[in-house]
DNA sequence: TTAAAATTTCAATAATTTCTGAAAATTCAA
DNA sequence: TTGAATTTTCAGAAATTATTGAAATTTTAA
């Protein structure tokens, strides 16, 4: 229930959410009718919720030998999962975002007003892809380093320094 | 218009990402009823979004010397922004869930598939902690820091080996 | 104080999104 | 092939969320 809460809160809708967390929590892969009977919703709305968990890659769908029925799981490692949905969420709602930023920048501001706009919208584009292109390059550490770097947490701050001090690129 | 599209994927209404790009792009502070002369919306809608945006402390109010009208504009810095909306989102969305997550892992499973789901709602816990600490580090950051730290990108991860050499705890 | 200006509240309405049941389509064992 | 099992589609219903106008409240200049 909290996770169908939760998924709402961040622009996937609550059935969709619950079905996950279902699906995620549960040891053996489900078929469709089992999350219908757990979950209390209609078998139509759980076949789209699970046709919407699979236009996200977040599925593992799985057979079983004399079962016609199709199976479905999620990976095991959460970091997987995490940076699958943050790729995914990238190419639906970012990229477009910054395609729309850079043909503004194109523009020629018409005026004072525009060229403060025009200003605005370059602080922002540089602002997410400066963003993005770190979750890129995240996004090709294996889980361990994730895991590790998360640790390290404003540690990486202090490295920096040590870097810069290495490299005599900063006082 | 599209700002406003693209916060209601993000789980912010319509016209409160509207207001909010309006005044991020306006040079000068605006007033309530010159947003709704602009976005043509109204004047409760107006009232009812930048009391929403107030409560994520994301605005800047002014008084303008002769004038009762309350004006209202945006913090300067986009890293500032961002930072303010992350925090925000932490508090709302992410705190509840670490707490009912522990909640939940105080529980003793009662059988081998509590005992599974259980050890999924840890790893979820741990995920989620590892990425909240390690964004509250990097609030600390200045927006200088924060860019710099962006452009490294996934050089992180050599830096990384770098202090692992020099700290001698690993190989 | 007063009252005009400005803002906020909130119940009703509108718009949007989600969910469902019925029907259509697909799959596959026999 | 056939037809039972399974899944998908989709138009309408239900639920949720956003927006509005009217009234209430607050603010402040005079």
């Amino acid at each position: 229930m909290h996770f169908g809460e939760m998924g709402s809160r961040w622009g996937m809708n609550r059935t969709v959410s619950q079905i996950y967390a279902l699906l995620m929590t549960s040891e053996q892969p489900l078929n469709a009718d089992q999350i219908v009977e757990t979950l209390g919703i209609s078998r139509s709305n759980v076949s789209m919720g699970l046709k919407e968990l699979q236009s996200w890659n977040l599925l593992r769908q799985h057979n079983i030998a004399g079962d016609r029925k199709d199976y479905y799981g999620t990976p095991d490692d959460i970091w997987e999962i995490t940076r699958t949905l943050i790729e995914e969420r990238r190419k639906r709602e970012i990229d477009p975002t910054l395609s729309m930023l850079r043909n503004l920048l194109m523009k020629e501001p018409a005026n004072a007003s525009e060229q403060y706009a025009h200003q605005r919208f370059e602080d922002i584009h540089n602002m997410i892809e400066m963003v993005t292109a770190w979750s890129n390059d995240m996004q090709r550490l294996n889980s361990d380093s994730l895991a590790q770097l998360m640790k390290l947490g404003a540690g990486v701050s202090k490295v920096l320094d040590i870097k810069d001090k290495i490299a005599g690129k900063r006082s």
